[in-house]
DNA sequence: ACAGTCGGGACACCCCGTTTGT
DNA sequence: ACAAACGGGGTGTCCCGACTGT
């Protein structure tokens, strides 16, 4: 993960840093939509302005570029995710902002869901993409799990239920309805999924 | 389509034909597994044990290979997947059954479910596997929705409770634990769905 | 060469050798506007109306079906630049009306002259073709050599001249002009070969 | 068109030209031997020493090489054929001086003269090729008009005598001679035609 | 005898991801 | 940061022989 700004010396972020980050800007759409296979230098190229040469001075191979790209694009989407989340109600409210956020906002990388495209597009054969995306959905996870045992320290949950069943059935349900409207091509899937959480959320969840 | 058997002269099924249903079955693990971008002609040849001539006598592309594979895999896959449903009793219990099946019964192509797969690798930039997937998937709705209405006539639905939605619900369900279940590994997410999509039956849609 | 109905028994055409003549006729075309190198057997397949097992029964490489194409082409060729020939007075007039044919009635076999077209296409790498058509050539002008000389032994050329000169600029004036006219998409360069090759015999060959 | 050397900065000749340079000074007696069809990669990744990638570097297609070749060829052969032509005296004289290059001198292009060749092996299906053929033999043509126009114009030219006529007389029956001498790999044609097209100018052009 | 199906092995052109020199 | 070259792989097509059926 490349530094987020946070140096104490931000003048010593190279000109090289920059041109790093401009390519993998540039290229994790490529990448999100085309897929590891399906994108190529050339394409990589022409997304960036660059030749072969400048970006192979950054990048070792093309999968350790997709793995930064990966990053980018998870970190945008996460952000965009869990942006308004904080401000809302801790708990179970917290929990339906998450989702709304999911169903109401496009992703900010063209291409949808990087954690659906890589997790099927790099299932096999790439093991360095793999482990990307499992952490990112672990992270995923584990960010929803803490909501749900925050809101249960404060009684709103019922007793018995597990933490880990619910985040899996959140992020279960919300990328499979991702993928039902790509093919659709329309939000029928995702806002019915959201409903469905809703209910799911305030009848078997809530205390 | 190819023909089903129901021929009056069996000893029609030509020589050719059953080469091109070889070279079907061995292709359809390949892209299920690799994706369409992944898999080359040279693993298809080796799975296939012919040779690139042999192999485009009877496919005119790697794209028309792929449709047939897809059909192919789909058709697998949708019959372990329907295997006992129709003896299982009429209406909800119609729909656990199905979903049992699904977490329960591994993919008979290896590479896990096609339509998760062939909707993700080929959601940009092949039209023809495109369209076939969308169509698989609005078959699988379609079905879904059927036993819903069917148990609805038998008074065994709330009243409000749309089919499609419930159908959607499941499908995406299903796939998204899938995909999850596929990244950690373990079935987890999978039995996850099965137990929330039952209790979703019994308290949101059973009457 | 294939019988050319001068059998005693016309019944002995077997309907092998009519294939095989219908192979030659509908491949010529075929061969001589496309060259060797550039004539693909799918091409023979779509203009004989044949598979590969149909002609490669008849033709044992595609080189020997391309002789035997180049061979009717000539036949073709020759049977048209001939014809009303015998009727002309003979002498230097004849050769006016062997010009006059070869200018002004176009090649019975699309693609040009058989010749000009193998020469070249065929001059290197293919001996088979090279020595066709270096026998048509030869048969060609040794004719226009007999014509002079019949001529001669009238009177009507001047001493000195020499028969095999005259042939060989007659032929290659009127290849090249027919070079030069395929390429500028006019027939002038033919004109202006047989005006030149008209006054060439009335003022250097005449007495 | 390659830079002729004349620039005032020598250095400034990358070594991809040279590179590009080389390949086409290799590729053109292999098009010119083989024409555009008969002349594979292999053929030229051999005679360049260079693999697929480093002329593919320097040219986007096999056809755009084979444009260029054929350019490099023209331009070879046609400086051998005006060498000396312009110390020649003027007018008649400077043709038959023409006419003598063309016949005495072998090409610098292994395979013959490149019009012949490319104007009949790429006549149909290659319009690339077929435009740069046109475009030569135009040039040479115009060049020839215009001595005939400067002779005229001195006096030493018949009244009535047309250009243009001389110049594709000139050129077809050298071209036409030149397939001959080929096929009969003697240059008896090629001499006959010059003392034919000598005679031609002295009687029927000269005034 | 003849036509067609089938498969092979080689090769077509082109583009890939990568390394190197500058 | 690029220009240059590489070696190999991409898909698709070639010509042909052997087999199958009429």
């Amino acid at each position: 993960m490349r530094p987020t700004g946070l140096s104490i010396h931000p003048t010593t972020v190279t000109k090289g840093e920059q041109t790093r980050q401009r390519i993998v800007e540039a290229a994790a759409p490529i990448f999100n939509r085309l897929g590891y296979d399906g994108s190529s230098l050339a394409d990589l190229m022409a997304a960036t302005g660059l030749k072969k040469g400048g970006i192979y001075r950054h990048f070792a191979s093309k999968e350790e570029l997709a793995a930064a790209a990966f990053d980018y694009a998870w970190d945008s989407v996460w952000k965009v995710r869990m942006r308004d989340v904080s401000e809302a109600t801790p708990g179970i409210e917290n929990l339906k902002r998450r989702i709304a956020n999911f169903v109401e906002r496009r992703s900010p990388v063209p291409g949808g869901c990087p954690v659906l495209n890589t997790a099927v597009t790099a299932a096999e054969g790439n093991s360095v993409l793999r482990a990307r995306v499992a952490k990112a959905l672990r992270t995923w996870r584990e960010s929803l799990e803490a909501e749900v045992e925050s809101a249960a320290e404060r009684g709103e949950v019922k007793t018995g239920v597990e933490p880990k069943t619910v985040a899996t059935v959140i992020i279960g349900t919300l990328e499979g309805a991702l993928m039902i409207s790509r093919m659709e091509r329309n939000t029928d899937a995702l806002i019915g999924a959201k409903e469905h959480l809703n209910r799911y959320l305030d009848t078997e969840v809530s205390a």
